[in-house]
DNA sequence: GCGCCCTCTATTGTATACAATTCCTGCACG
DNA sequence: CGTGCAGGAATTGTATACAATAGAGGGCGC
């Protein structure tokens, strides 16, 4: 989408992460339309878009509102996470090229460097999180795979804010995509997909931890 | 959505499967809302629609196409089907209530008369066959999960023209579902997951083979 | 006082006009 | 003969005005 329209999305999804708005609560379209600074038709095609992404959600008389994530949908989440890149991380283990592999160990350097210290730096760490798992993503081949994920990653980013991660479970992650390098450059597919899958798993408890002592 | 942009929806989606226009062909909304007679503004939506469940594709500049979908892309697609309806499977087999179960008796019941007599009625077939599938994805109590299966499961209806289906196959279908009825019944989650995963892969090779008979 | 209906308002849906972008064609120049 | 650069045509993007619909609140009858 071009300026206008995808404006409104960064502005839309900006204004629903920052917790500027609470989960349930009704927006319109003429409102988002001023915080964006469009009109409301691109308004409509990003919230289209952010409603496919599960951020937000609308009434059954077509009212928006700002999706509320309770623990089991997060756990749901989580679960069809861990099964899609499972799969994924098992096709990736043949199909990967060297260059993907070099990104991938460039991108956990970075990761490695965000929590070095006694302040992890976590705004770097989830970026770097996210693309290592892109990488990944790409590399498996599989473009509806990556569609459906594209879909699922989006969403638990709600939680942003809540960002009271422990230094050992952040530095457990960055062992565990070394570990799935390990299994990437051994072409272990069976490796692969069973470290994503408790790298998931984890990650799930240590996300759902840390929200619930947000609260 | 109301009026307009449902029946853009529709007519859009008839147009594409029924074969009106060719994998690869460029669609402009223009030429869409003339079809669906309305104006462009609900046919983006219903374009913006049709692209999440990979009937249309965009390219790059933002141009409309008809998706093209390769043997690969459907043995993809199945895949991942198998993975996301056995899971849907394995959660219904322990969440189906008894109402649910009865739902599909009678949907089966359908479909064994669909496949009963030396001419299969393959529309009333595929339409008792989408309903069960919807069934056990309900059952499943997964919204996400529902919402990502509905968004893979429409786009092979593409082929609904390739109908050169064998009576056996068909009828292995209805017996398939059979079992998964008897696995429900049971309430055993890994019998359901089972007899799914292999429904869908046999599904894919009468699919496939059906398909490729027919170029 | 309680409930129903009706009107008024808020919100989303649709059409249309215009702006911006992209693509294609043809021509000039090397 | 090819290459690149216009310039115009086709296509999508955006804004705005108006239409349709759903929700809320108040008045009226019972």
């Amino acid at each position: 989408m071009s300026r206008a329209s995808e404006r409104a999305y960064e502005a839309i999804r900006a204004h629903v992460l920052s917790g500027a708005a609470t989960p349930g609560e009704q927006l319109t379209e003429e409102q988002l339309a001023e915080i964006a600074g469009v009109s409301r038709t691109p308004v409509r095609d990003a919230v289209q878009r952010l409603e496919a992404e599960l951020l937000l959600v609308r009434s059954e008389s077509k009212r928006i509102f700002v999706a509320d994530w309770s623990r089991d949908d997060i756990d749901e989440m989580f679960t069809l996470r861990q099964m899609l890149e499972g799969h994924a991380a098992e096709r990736a283990a043949t199909r990967v090229t060297p260059d993907q592999l070099a990104q991938m160990e460039a991108v956990n350097a970075q990761l490695h460097e965000a929590v070095k210290g006694p302040q992890p730096d976590l705004n770097a760490f989830l970026d770097a999180n996210r693309d290592f798992h892109e990488i990944i993503t790409a590399a498996s081949h599989s473009p509806r795979l990556a569609k459906v994920l594209a879909l699922l990653v989006e969403a638990p980013v709600v939680l942003r804010t809540a960002r009271h991660y422990s230094v050992d479970e952040l530095r457990q992650s960055a062992r565990d995509h070394d570990e799935l390098i390990a299994a990437f450059k051994a072409g272990d597919e069976g490796w692969a997909r069973a470290v994503m899958a408790s790298h998931l798993r984890r990650a799930f408890h240590t996300f759902a931890d840390a929200t619930e002592a947000a609260d």
